[in-house]
DNA sequence: GTGAAAGCGCTAACAG
DNA sequence: CTGTTAGCGCTTTCAC
């Protein structure tokens, strides 16, 4: 079952290795009738580009290395397949690498894609400075890097695929106050994730905007699995912290925050209005159906994809910060 | 920024690119004296082996293709975390597909990796017969594939990783039977997937066995999302078909049903008590949690990637189907 | 113990 | 329009 090289062929039309190429490539130096007879003899004989034998001469890999936090929440997963709709037709190959929620994970996983010789690497940290060195190190070796969602804190010489936590999750509290909530809790993730921060500042601005702030109803957690949800509204609720509502840094947190309250029978939305950011498929299939902010996370996929087919095709190429847009979707967990 | 070849090193410390090798191969003609120097070269210059080089010598791609139904439960992530955990530490690359649950993608998806000139492809279906003839072909071509949870009806000439779908259903049924429930309804997921088949028997067994069979109480779902799951209970509640508790085929499917009960204020596992088989994060996510068949997943995915290792090794290796044991959970969503 | 040379599959100057 | 040749980075006979 050996595969059939160019040579093959090559001896079969009895033509030249570089005729065949020629042909193959539709170069334009080739007779009509040769290269046809080529064409005709690749089909016949079932023959396939060798893509080591390619990469190997133009140098690149054509592997691009991708690093996640996680991959049981469809997250991930929507942003793999926006990443592998661009990457794949084009002949790249991916690594995935996961890193749980784990800085130093994600360290080996990056010193992994490295011994891959990969062309270039799409990350979504799990922690904002953490590795800050080893992003640095990377591109100025020469491998362009692309951060989308969970960005560091450095202004490093990558691009970045975001939206705007920020206001989206401004946006989010301004509409729990206007279905008339006032003790609105915040469940912010953990303070290393930049994210976390920027979303909890929104909260603040909107909750003192309406003077209706309180240092009690926001927690941060130190992870982020819907254990530590629960937990937060254990918390408020241990400590008779009075709330009417939460709005929980991603879907996971607010479903762990959910079980909680379900768990204590206290009513969605009846009592306690839940709102979350992200807008995984994971929002609706809890029930109560969680409102949430929605993210394009295919599209930031595709993105973060198209930003380092920039990087890789001209390394010199500016870096650029993509904002995408995301929508709130109004669910059952409020109102 | 050009890496650093063989060749730089040979020039750099005046020895033959053949020595170069030797050394960093640990082969025993080196002397001593040069093969330390050649490290420290090696380490000072940060040498690293060029991959795309070494395929090309090989004769081996060194990627494996995986193809999973889908990714937006973590079923499939889990897997691929064993799977990675085996692979990566190899020098293994591996391009991930997802088919989304249709056939036609499938097909996609197994000739775009047969294009990426895989060393091996492990697959888990989504349907039992359509790409039956591809299958073939591939292995005929030489290009080893290991089938896990999901395989295909044919004796094809590979290896396969799967639970026991039939001794668990079975199980998980009787166990239902002994907490007191009688009207066992049953969502089996599409009968193109051979072990919704499996468990679909091993449920028909047990219910037979204490004769309290019904036919009304099976249905088939056309697809594997929860809306499916949530339509099955619809149609037994719109029929008047009285039921004390729900077996479905997989976390998903059993999640929409609980969310039709919820809706409809039926109490879980009060009146109606679920139980799915899977396994995944999902089952812990939902509240009242649910009890279900947990398949070693990880295993699964390790045991699938050894598989496809000793049959890159030696294509004439034997094929084997191993048998992972599953274990039943019992949590709050049956008594 | 070390070096020279060939070759993995392919492309791209360079000739003709 | 086609063939010859060299070379991508590495390993591996074959000499010495």
């Amino acid at each position: 079952m050996k595969r059939i090289t160019i040579k093959d062929l090559s001896k079969f039309l009895s033509l030249s290795t570089s005729t065949i190429s020629r042909a193959l490539l539709n170069d334009k130096n080739v007779n009509d009738e040769t290269r046809k007879r080529v064409m005709d003899a690749a089909a016949e004989l079932g023959y396939k580009p060798n893509l080591t034998a390619l990469n190997l001469k133009s140098g690149q890999s054509k592997t691009i290395g991708v690093v996640v936090p996680e991959m049981i929440t469809p997250f991930s997963a929507k942003v793999l397949e926006g990443i592998q709709n661009v990457l794949y037709p084009l002949g790249y190959r991916l690594v995935i690498t996961q890193s749980d929620e784990n800085p130093l994970n994600e360290r080996k996983n990056l010193q992994l894609l490295e011994g891959f010789n990969v062309d270039g690497i799409i990350i979504n940290l799990c922690h904002e400075t953490y590795n800050n060195d080893l992003y640095q190190q990377i591109i100025s070796q020469g491998t362009p890097l692309v951060f989308f969602d969970r960005i560091p804190d450095k202004s490093l010489n990558a691009s970045k695929v975001i939206v705007d936590d920020y206001i989206n999750s401004s946006l989010m509290v301004e509409y729990l106050i206007k279905t008339g909530r006032k003790r609105i809790a915040h469940i912010m993730g953990p303070q290393t994730i930049r994210n976390a921060v920027e979303r909890a500042n929104g909260y603040k601005r909107i909750m003192n905007k309406y003077h209706i702030f309180d240092e009690n109803l926001i927690i941060k957690t130190e992870g982020m699995t819907f254990e530590y949800g629960k937990r937060a509204v254990k918390h408020w609720s241990d400590k008779d912290i009075e709330f009417d509502s939460i709005f929980a840094f991603s879907d996971t947190l607010a479903i762990g925050a959910m079980n909680f309250l379900l768990e204590n029978n206290i009513k969605i939305p009846g009592e306690v209005a839940v709102a979350s950011f992200s807008g995984t498929e994971l929002s609706t299939m809890v029930y109560p159906q969680l409102t949430s902010v929605q993210q394009p996370l295919v599209k930031m996929g595709e993105t973060a994809a198209e930003l380092i087919l920039e990087k890789i095709r001209d390394h010199s190429a500016p870096s650029k910060t993509v904002l995408l847009d995301a929508v709130l979707v109004y669910r059952d967990s409020t109102l």
